[in-house]
DNA sequence: ATGCAATATCGGATAATCTCGATATATAAA
DNA sequence: TTTATATATCGAGATTATCCGATATTGCAT
């Protein structure tokens, strides 16, 4: 009995969780800025808090947070670590969130 | 100076505000299982909660909840209150969302 | 090793969310 | 008008989120 590549058959519990951990991630102003300031490419941390106006600690915990929630990757570079939206699906994600803001608020 | 149809371009702090808000609607087991619960169609309260396995009351405040996000409807019909998601494009932003977490969790 | 800059973690204060039971309101029917 | 059913609201206790300053850690350079 074939039911595609998937050893475990994504559990519907696991998917739940994702998803609503993905929408508590983005639930919060200064996190979707956060994410919105990555559209146009890597950034690292000393770049993003001072222009957020929040404190270093609070962005170190948001950073993480959204990638807990695999919406962002991370990656060292010397004493710094640059943060990235982490797969072009999140980008096509924000697009149609996006368009149905604006259309529902036009 | 043309700028479309739109006499107040859409303000930036709203948009951000309208997304957030929704997000955090969704960023609930329960809520989103009413939502999914309605993507066959119109239901009434009466219907929801009991499947829920939640209180009257608090399924009643996330039904206001969802509707305050403009996610979903509500019309009368008698005694009972019906709901339903609210546009085609909560639809297709529900699929896109569906498709980022099986993708992601594979 | 020492110092510096970037990041992470901890403890705690305040605010928000979750959830309930109890109670109130609204609609329809008898 | 009274009753029954569906829904809404209130008050409260438990949990979780938000944010900070202080402190720890990490990696690099000197």
């Amino acid at each position: 009995m074939k039911r595609g590549r998937c050893e475990t058959p994504l559990n519907d519990e696991k998917l739940l969780r994702w998803r609503t951990d993905f929408h508590k991630a983005l639930s919060n102003p200064i996190r979707l800025q956060i994410v919105e300031s990555l559209l146009k490419g890597e950034r690292c941390q000393c770049e993003i808090f001072p222009e957020i106006g929040l404190s270093q600690s609070s962005v170190s915990a948001y950073l993480s947070q959204l990638v807990r929630a695999d919406i962002l990757n991370v990656r060292r570079d010397g004493t710094r670590k640059l943060y990235s939206i982490a797969t072009s699906r999140i980008f096509r994600v924000l697009a149609s969130m996006h368009d149905l803001a604006t259309e529902t608020l036009a």
